[in-house]
DNA sequence: CATGGCAATGAACAATCTGTGCAGCGGTAT
DNA sequence: ATACCGCTGCACAGATTGTTCATTGCCATG
């Protein structure tokens, strides 16, 4: 299990220019192309890349207020609220989390105003006891893969500090 | 600026089917292949599509723990604390937040105690007040961008509630 | 009402890539 | 030594891509 140095090259790669194809990424790695269709294979049934989505971008849909909430839910209730938030268009991704029996979530507005709407539509539920919100300023780290595939794929990934 | 109602449904369609082409996506459609062309390039362009990078799960590297951390910073030691958090692999994101000045970052470890080891490179650093870390158990709501395409492309996407 | 601009259509072409199969060649584990 | 596995190179038919062009319907402007 794992990646070898090959897969992580080729992660990086795909990474780099997602719409490159097999027969040129292999051109660019050096190795043969079925050796890359093979390893793309792999890396695809085992779940390591799990798609290629379209990366859309919240702003530029008119979404460029990001917020976390940080819920408190009433014993029990979780299930129902996970629910009600999978409604809500807003909650980009939601995470059971520990601490007080609590979730996580990633919300987008219109804007600050509008923000308040979207925690209103998202605390307006019985199991949520109480909401802290945060919103996000600036994101000076994107999420990104590559520095973890980088480690994962190096010469001894030893946990290890 | 915005997405029509065609825009959404192709972004909906690569969201399903990533590996979709323009042809195969222009017969889905019901439209030219030249129109499919001409929509990615412009939601390329416009910047509503970011990419298409590959979905790595950290889990399949082997870091199937993920938490957020929310630090405290010492005044004016933001652009350090970013620079040192940037040069963590395991630091998969990282926003500042309205609040106390401070920063939230989503982590990955290769298991609790490895968990240990990321949050004191995290914070081991002079910038850095305090951490408080929430594990993640489950993820409800994986990262998800359809259903704010579908209201943002829908009939009337006026923000009122 | 007429004109100009814009987006979509349908078609065509050359070049490229994909899916697939096959035989040869180490390196490794048994 | 022997079997197994992954990589290489090659070959082929079929499908897709990048582009360009002329035509057409629709909308806003004049």
């Amino acid at each position: 299990m794992g990646v070898d140095e090959l897969d992580g090259r080729l992660l990086e790669l795909l990474a780099a220019e997602p719409r490159i194809g097999v027969l040129e990424a292999s051109r660019r790695l050096g190795v043969a192309r079925g050796t890359v269709q093979a390893r793309l294979d792999r890396l695809q049934s085992t779940g390591v890349i799990r798609g290629f989505g379209p990366d859309v971008d919240p702003a530029a849909l008119g979404y460029p207020v990001t917020a976390f909430a940080t819920l408190e839910i009433k014993q029990g209730q979780g299930a129902d609220v996970r629910a009600h938030l999978a409604t809500v268009p807003e909650v980009l991704e939601l995470h059971t989390i520990t601490g007080h029996g609590d979730m996580l979530c990633r919300l987008v507005a219109r804007s600050n105003a509008d923000l308040q709407r979207v925690i209103d539509r998202v605390v307006g539920f019985a199991g949520i006891v109480r909401a802290s919100t945060a919103i996000v300023m600036e994101n000076p780290v994107p999420l990104r893969i590559v520095p973890l595939v980088r480690k994962a794929s190096g010469p001894a990934d030893r946990g290890g500090a």
